[in-house]
DNA sequence: TCTGGGGTCCTTACACTG
DNA sequence: TCTGCAGTGTAAGGACCC
């Protein structure tokens, strides 16, 4: 669910010149709490919230619920507060993902060029099936119609010049809309907008801009470089004002790389116990190697987070000799790392492990690593874990579980 | 009784090397 | 042998996105 600002005035109509708009960004609207209202269309109309239970956030609301204020990233506290009679809803990610993989295969069939960015939207180059299949706002519509039809939910879209354009238009085409953004109105509907609509600009970039009197894209298109990169950064101060004039060169992308594979929980109640800290890193160390095998990847570098109970974050991490996807050598570099963290005598609220700077394992399955030359045990070791992966894959997640 | 979980990218500091 | 410098890799933290 985006969280990009919007603004009224740039929802309008700004032409029909579709020359030179080749790049169409596709959204989800609501998709979570669209994805369990098509599941259960009892709750059609109603306040829907989609998100964790005790201390989670909120991951998606119906617009029935937004109405009363509630907003993705809310606590569910807050949100129960302003929407007590809402339908709340525990994620069911296996399901999103089974509709976003029928969505994407909608995608697919119009153009190969279909970049997926997340679960819920994905951008599209349609230079190529413009002859096949009509103007971009027409292929737009059959998309939209097509997902509607197909998967009971509804898409927003954004024709534009660039990614960056599309993207915006998708966004103030919501609910259920599409809008185009002609080549020749580009700069003129990015600069009816506020700073925080570009890429980049958060909070604190927003603060940051306010505090030299910039507030809008206007605003900043018109400062000079130098004074820019001086508020926010020699690379960021580039980047937006490029934005701010349309200039986005990125082209479509199939087929993007993960450059990392992670996991973290946050406790439901904050824990001093060091074993059953290490007890969760071992579990997410064991769930972090599996989705690493299914993947085919191995990381050259362990990191790990710490958040204690006052809520400053602490992250350690460690390159390795070897790269590797084996739980056991992640698990004990982890664990490591967590205790090497001075928590100042404070529990701990929230525990994760990620495998940084991934590499396609293809390659280095051929020959033993220097791991197993130094450790033929860690062979056998990941021989074991493929093993546990069939067991899982047969009998569910939860069959078995690696032992410490 | 605040503040998830999956990521990416940028900046800064520092160690190492030639 | 010492010093300064530039380039590079690593580590940590922060901002941001969905």
């Amino acid at each position: 669910m985006s969280r990009a600002p919007r603004s009224a005035g740039a929802r309008r109509d700004w032409g029909s010149d579709e020359s030179g708009c080749a790049v169409m960004h596709v959204d989800m609207d609501a998709f979570f709490a669209s994805c369990e209202i098509a599941r259960r269309p009892a709750l059609r109309g109603l306040p829907v919230i989609v998100g964790g239970q005790d201390r989670g956030v909120v991951t998606a609301a119906t617009y029935e619920a937004r109405a009363y204020g509630v907003k993705s990233a809310m606590s569910m506290r807050q949100a129960r507060l302003l929407c007590p009679q809402a339908v709340v809803i525990t994620p069911d990610h296996a399901l999103y993902s089974e509709v976003s993989r029928g969505v994407m295969g909608v995608l697919g069939e119009v153009t190969p060029l279909v970049e997926q960015v997340s679960v819920d939207e994905a951008f599209l180059d349609v230079a190529g099936a413009r002859r096949r299949l009509g103007e971009p706002t027409r292929i737009g519509a059959m998309i939209r119609e097509r997902i509607h039809r197909e998967f009971g939910v509804t898409a927003s879209v954004g024709v534009a010049r660039n990614k960056f354009v599309a993207k915006l238009a998708s966004t103030h085409a919501k609910p259920d809309g599409l809008m185009l953004v002609p080549d020749a109105a580009t700069v003129a509907f990015l600069h009816s907008l506020p700073v925080g609509a570009l890429w980049g600009v958060g909070e604190k970039t927003e603060n940051a801009l306010a505090s030299w009197g910039i507030t809008t894209v206007a605003e900043l298109a018109r400062t000079d470089l130098p004074s820019l990169q001086s508020a926010v950064g020699r690379v960021s101060g580039a980047h937006l004002h490029d934005l701010a004039w349309g200039r986005d060169p990125r082209p479509v992308t199939p087929g993007r790389e993960e450059h990392s594979v992670g996991a973290e929980t946050t406790f439901g109640a904050d824990v001093h116990d060091e074993v059953v800290v290490a007890k969760r890193v071992l579990e997410l160390a064991d769930k972090v190697a599996a989705r690493m095998r299914r993947q085919g990847v191995v990381a050259r570098t362990v990191s790990v987070k710490v958040r204690t109970s006052d809520f400053v974050t602490i992250t350690r991490s460690r390159t390795l000799d070897t790269p590797t996807d084996v739980a056991r050598t992640i698990y004990l570099v982890a664990r490591e790392l967590v205790s090497s963290v001075d928590r100042r005598g404070l529990p701990v609220r929230l525990v994760g492990v990620r495998g940084e700077r991934v590499l396609r394992r293809e390659g280095l399955a051929a020959q033993p690593t220097l791991e197993e030359a130094a450790d033929p045990r860690s062979g056998a070791q990941r021989d074991a874990e493929v093993a546990l992966d069939a067991v899982r894959q047969k009998f569910g997640r939860t069959a078995i579980d690696l032992g410490a």
